[in-house]
DNA sequence: CGCGTTTGACCCGCGC
DNA sequence: GCGCGGGTCAAACGCG
């Protein structure tokens, strides 16, 4: 197999050991996983053809470059989830020190009050579980209620502006149970249970933004108490002319993908943030949110679009 | 025939 | 208390 006529370059060049051929020699890299390559690959330079080697040589610098990438941006999302540690623990503080404080129970606040919440609730029922903050220190109860909300999250999808179905490609599967045309929003929400009901409870509403009706807003109330389907079936086709999120159009084998949509369960933390933090455990909403909160950031998505397009411009 | 979607009616909480 | 609006229910409908 010839692997440099079908090479695939990764790299969404985020500066991270550009793809010149420097040898990286100064890259802090030193899992055992790279000794074990780079003695696969010196091993196999005894037998293996001139062409191959080169391909060899290639694929192992890519490799290398690949994982320092992967490395940098798990340093990110380390950082992030700090961040948002400490916002966290400021937002308490505050909340501590003005009781008096009222908030609207509008949808909009719900979700953006446990956007910065949400990392310390569990389960999915919420109310039956907020009698132990009551208890610790006395809030309004408006405010309590706020903050032990069922875990809401948002996910943005990107569609084709000529694609007017409200379907969303999460991989799980739900039932639509009712559509309505709201006052903020001159088109449609529709709203999904969990298939899975009533065992699990989990809820989704589905809206196009009003700033930009290719973008889909999809809410979800709960957490999901089952494994995530594409586990159990990875060929499920149920799912019929849904929509993807947010990610490069070209599905390239070789392409790396963010698929925030796919949830890792609850008892196994991303092992990339484990290397790096091996005592944090990121909770499946935390990351949820940080995709959210990256998504709209118009700087990010910037990058990233010109990131992808230049990929694609480059490739073709 | 079974399952999922559609859609009008109904329920309920909130603001006035 | 009333009206409004979001959320849910359930019968009708469509599709495979």
């Amino acid at each position: 197999m010839d692997f440099s006529s079908s090479w695939i370059n990764t790299s969404l060049d985020l500066n991270i050991n550009p793809r010149t051929r420097v040898h990286q020699q100064a890259a802090p890299v030193s899992f055992k996983k790279y000794e074990v390559e780079n003695n696969f690959f010196s091993l196999g330079m005894m037998s293996i053809s001139s062409a191959k080697e080169e391909s060899s040589v290639a694929l192992v610098e890519e490799l290398k470059r690949v994982s320092a990438e992967n490395k940098k941006l798990t340093g990110m999302l380390t950082e992030m989830c700090e961040n948002y540690n400490t916002l966290r623990n400021n937002l308490m503080e505050y909340m501590r020190k003005n009781p008096d404080h009222k908030e609207k129970r509008k949808s909009d606040e719900i979700s953006s009050s446990n956007n910065l919440m949400g990392g310390g609730v569990t389960g999915n029922n919420s109310e039956s579980s907020s009698s132990d903050e009551d208890q610790s220190c006395k809030k309004p109860r408006q405010i309590v209620e706020t903050c032990i909300k069922a875990k809401v999250s948002r996910v943005y999808f990107k569609t084709e502006s000529s694609d007017s179905s409200l379907i969303v490609k999460d991989g799980y599967q739900w039932r639509k149970y009712g559509q309505k045309v709201t006052r903020d929003n001159p088109s449609p929400r529709a709203y999904f249970k969990c298939s899975f009901a009533p065992s699990c409870t989990v809820k989704k509403k589905v809206q196009r933004s009003v700033d930009d009706p290719s973008v889909v807003v999809a809410t979800y109330e709960g957490e999901h108490n089952h494994p995530h389907p594409s586990q159990t079936e990875p060929t499920n086709n149920r799912c019929r002319n849904q929509i993807s999120p947010v990610a490069p159009s070209s599905s390239a084998p070789s392409t790396v993908t963010l698929d925030w949509t796919k949830k890792a369960p609850s008892s196994a933390p991303s092992k990339n943030m484990m290397i790096n933090n091996p005592k944090m455990e990121v909770p499946q909403i935390l990351v949820e949110q940080m995709a959210t909160s990256l998504t709209k950031d118009l700087n990010f998505r910037a990058a990233l679009a010109a990131a992808i397009s230049g990929k694609m411009l480059h490739q073709n």
